[in-house]
DNA sequence: GCCGTTTTCGGCCCGACTGTTTTCAGTCG
């Protein structure tokens, strides 16, 4: 059981103390126990089958016990037996924005509502105004909120339907009936959300293969199930569409089901132009088919460069292709370093060393380390003591790390009125600062974008983190005028930071060409908090990839001096 | 539930914001 499974079990027991009303630092207890757990070197299953997770701090008999009943037998009588004393549906109301554990109690205990749809219409009926704590404003914004997450309880990240889809591509690719399969639609035109998986596979006999699919593991009901065309429910939630063609018909259909659909339009326009039908069977001239073995071929035929599945949102894609002018994409292997990670310091789980180590495996150059500044007390950031010791510990890495390097950075907060949380001095001392906003989201776009410009003008700063500050599915953006900021960006020869993150992909794909047009750089940063993370720069990598930029467009595709040197560029 | 000790109880916990209050509770990063 790894660290972040551990987690989140006490973390549940920590609400669901909460929702019981127990006293809050028992619940803390739990919280924290989460949190040290999740940040620990060591693997705590390891740990705990020596006997040696009660010597960690913040971990007493208790805790000890129940977490090495977890890990040993996969399960918490402690949580499973609370959980059950609750109804499902208060977990979905803790989704609601502003919604902790408290209020979702009183709603519980005082008004007997144990679901979103019941809580939606209460709202409707008036009737949480009259429950202390709650008022016009609170019902109106849970209103808001339920709303929020029926608008996207549909959608899934990408990192997700990814991760589930993965497995069912292996399955067919290894069944003999199948001559080639490929995902398909949003998900493989990278997308930062989805709302269903898409597959197209190619085979002479289409019932064996729905067969396979229907009973893969992991499926939880069979929507629909033909020969040509299947549909199931994963247990996660998501829905994966598969559709069978001969393998002569397979690249029309992956093309034609990766679309988009205005990309589509598009292309069947031309094709009719040309004097040609196109559609998810073929391209035809009269009865006749042309022959294409791949979709290189179909795009061929229409006298078009080859359109990678990124670009085909109907963004001028299809004139570029015509004039041989699409750009020559940024792909995972150009990136360089791994910029904007979290150490141990302050909310990483992983020392400065784990972190070099695993970056140099992974082929990187460099890291780019950036915790937290000293105003996210919430995350461990680093007072300008710790900074001097941090840096000092680097010097010391750097002396026997060969070739690799790890560079001095910093994600310092932008505050409210837009001046950075260090001195100049200490802001001197790092050799890049990446400068982001974590508080106060609220304020208007006016005063928002003021704010980011303002800390732009910052002569530290070299990178304008996460931009928008959405989490998809999750938070909305705070509002902020991007084409002011990009403009400002330009101006100063700030770098802003496409966050790698499958929680961010922010700054947005729709963004960047504006923001190349005007020869603002971009990072891809993976905003590590743990290893794992890293290798989410191939989330980051495919929005640029949808924002038509190319190696020379992205700063941390250069080795170390020249990142730097990028960087200085102000 | 954990911890430390003034050693078996009482404190633990950061600050801003919001919406509810009229001095504060709950949520969040």
């Amino acid at each position: 059981m790894d660290k972040s499974e551990i987690a989140e079990v006490l973390n549940e027991v920590a609400t669901l103390l909460e929702l019981k009303g127990e006293n809050r630092f028992r619940c803390l207890a739990y919280s924290n126990a989460a949190r040290t757990i999740e940040s620990m070197s060591e693997d705590p299953t390891a740990v705990a089958k020596e006997g040696r997770l009660g010597e960690i701090r913040g971990i007493g008999e208790r805790l000890d016990e129940q977490i090495t009943e977890l890990v040993t037998t996969g399960g918490m009588k402690f949580h499973e037996e609370l959980k059950s004393s609750f109804p499902d549906g208060l977990f979905d109301m803790l989704k609601i924005p502003g919604m902790g554990a408290k209020k979702v109690k009183a709603i519980y205990d005082k008004l007997n509502i144990s679901t979103l749809g019941e809580l939606e219409y209460a709202c409707h009926e008036n009737r949480l105004v009259d429950l202390p704590g709650f008022g016009t404003k609170s019902q109106a914004k849970i209103l808001a909120g339920i709303e929020h997450l029926k608008k996207y309880r549909a959608r899934f990240l990408l990192s997700d339907a990814l991760g589930e889809s993965l497995g069912i591509i292996e399955a067919l690719e290894g069944f003999k009936g199948v001559k080639r399969c490929s995902l398909a639609g949003s998900i493989r035109r990278r997308v930062e959300t989805v709302k269903d998986v898409d597959i197209v596979a190619a085979t002479e006999d289409g019932g064996p293969v729905m067969d396979l699919f229907t009973k893969l593991p992991g499926v939880a009901e069979v929507v629909a199930k033909g020969d040509t065309k299947s549909s199931v429910t994963l247990e996660a939630g998501i829905n994966v569409d598969l559709r069978t063609v001969s393998d002569r018909e397979y690249p029309y259909a992956l093309h034609h089901f990766t679309g988009s659909k205005d990309h589509n339009t598009s292309m069947r326009g031309r094709a009719k132009k040309m004097g040609l039908k196109m559609n998810e069977y073929g391209l035809f001239r009269g009865e006749e088919i042309i022959p294409c073995s791949n979709e290189e071929a179909i795009f061929k035929a229409l006298k078009l460069d080859f359109i990678p599945p990124e670009l085909r949102e109907s963004q001028g894609e299809i004139e570029a292709a015509e004039k041989g002018e699409l750009p020559d994409l940024v792909e995972e292997s150009d990136i360089k370093g791994v910029i904007h990670a979290h150490s141990n310091y302050s909310d990483g789980s992983t020392t400065i060393k784990d972190l070099a180590r695993a970056c140099a495996k992974m082929g990187y150059g460099y890291l780019g380390l950036c915790d937290h500044s000293r105003s996210a007390r919430y995350a461990g950031g680093l007072d300008v003591s710790s900074v001097k010791k941090q840096q000092d510990e680097v010097d010391k890495l750097n002396d026997t790390l060969n070739g690799f390097r790890i560079l001095k950075g910093i994600e310092s907060d932008i505050l409210s009125d837009g001046s950075l949380d260090y001195d100049d001095a200490t802001l001197a001392s790092f050799d890049f600062v990446i400068a982001s906003v974590h508080s106060k989201f609220n304020m208007s776009e006016k005063d928002m974008t003021e704010r980011i410009i303002k800390a732009l003008a910052n002569k530290y700063v070299s990178i304008l983190g996460h931009p928008t500050g959405r989490l998809l599915l999750a938070r909305e953006a705070y509002p902020v005028d991007m084409k002011a900021v990009i403009e400002a960006a330009a101006e100063y020869g700030v770098v802003i930071e496409l966050n790698a993150s499958p929680h961010r992909l922010d700054i947005d794909w729709r963004e960047c060409r504006y923001a190349k047009s005007l020869g603002v750089k971009i990072s891809i940063n993976p905003d590590v908090h743990h290893l794992e993370n890293i290798s989410d720069i191939a989330y980051g990598v495919g929005t640029a990839r949808k924002g038509w930029l190319t190696a020379s467009d992205i700063v941390n595709t250069l080795p170390a001096r020249g990142f730097l040197e990028a960087l200085a560029r102000r």
